[in-house]
DNA sequence: TAAAATATTTAGGCAAATCTAAATATTTAT
DNA sequence: ATAAATATTTAGATTTGCCTAAATATTTTA
């Protein structure tokens, strides 16, 4: 597979969780950042691979195959920017354009050694979970804090924007991962909400709220 | 820079090294497994990027520039073996198809951590140097086993031959990087040494002494 | 349900990096 | 110093991945 195979296939990936239909031409090409047109051309080229389906108009999804080799990058992608944050000091919002390279390095070995570097590391640093050798993703429930109630308690768990603006934001105001947080209230007009966090009342935007990931305890 | 500009500025320094001179469009093509045809195109491209000079029948050779970019890809290249050997459990013989990948990376901040994670090593897996973050490369006088005579004593610093078959062999012999080695005898014959290994006698071919580099001491 | 809007595909091109075959230049050897 | 051998370049194709513009299919809406 050529680096610009394994993006389709990460990005197909990622969409078909989202919809759990046939994903449709235009959506990957607006995650793939190109045109419509590049993406049949490919998606021809990845049905004659075996690794998705594709009927014209109707969209793609991938065979077992291309989902294994999707979960395989995406193994890839989130093991390095856990070797970036933990031993080469990058920060949360840094590793994302370097484990796009990374990824799409080829070495079983590679990877395996550096699982077990890693000490089989659960998550990444935004959260997400990293699948195992043989592909099992496990899913940790969480529900967004947006969705909390009044005096609900939760731990942060995950994000939903990995922008580079969401995570400097939660930096600025000492929200991570394995943080408690409590909310104290919730305000109707504007879905803000005032959350309890290192022992501090802190107000957030209902779109910080709506980005957050939480397991309630 | 693509891949492949960088493959040829990498192969064109190394080839400088050897021959002093302008370096020959067959002396690449054989270098990187490739057509003189293609060489030729992409020394035209390449001069047109300022990185070395080429006039037609004339041979190529790098600027300033294109040696600094050679340089750092090639400090690249160093560090990543070390890391595949020092923190993956890779054998010496095992890292150079992955780092001839990871050598591509793009990142001045990786490869800065990459350095001070594995605490600023001097010399590759197979005792070469590593090129410092301004280009510099320290070289440590060595000299062939080959060339040492009965009696003489040395440490064993680098290879000449980092093929996988050369350095199994090593190993088979436990020959390895730090060892101590006294040559016991030298036949004329040819040119086989017997040397003081380990304590241990052993003989090797005229070829393996040659692909040896020792300090004396 | 037919027109309008939207989505998708097709057709034709382009740039990068490679190749083969032919042309040309340089070097070597007689 | 000229012919033969070797090295290099040019010309013309090919593949991959992308593009624009035009054609066609599907969906929406009035």
């Amino acid at each position: 597979m050529t680096l610009s195979e394994e993006n389709y296939l990460k990005a197909i990936f990622h969409l078909e969780k989202k919809s759990k239909k046939g994903v449709s031409t235009n959506a990957i090409a607006e995650e793939m950042e190109t045109k419509a047109s590049s993406v049949t051309d490919m998606l021809k080229k990845l049905s004659e691979k075996k690794v998705l389906q594709y009927k014209p108009y109707q969209g793609a999804s991938l065979t077992k195959e291309g989902r294994d080799y999707a979960i395989k990058v995406i193994r890839k992608h989130r093991l390095w920017e856990c070797f970036l944050v933990e031993k080469l000091n990058f920060n949360w919002d840094e590793v994302h354009v370097v484990a796009e390279q990374l990824e799409h390095i080829k070495s079983d070995k590679l990877i395996r050694e550096l699982d077990k570097f890693l000490e089989f590391p659960k998550t990444d640093p935004h959260g997400d979970p990293i699948p195992d050798q043989d592909g099992n993703i496990f899913v940790v429930e969480k529900i967004l804090l947006s969705s909390m109630q009044k005096n609900d308690k939760g731990i942060c768990v995950g994000v939903n924007d990995s922008s580079s603006a969401f995570l400097k934001y939660l930096d600025k105001n000492e929200i991570a991962l394995g943080k408690t947080i409590e909310v104290i209230g919730k305000e109707e007009f504007d879905d803000s909400m005032t959350i309890l966090i290192n022992d501090k009342k802190l107000t957030i935007s209902g779109l910080a709220a709506n980005n957050l990931y939480m397991k309630v305890c």
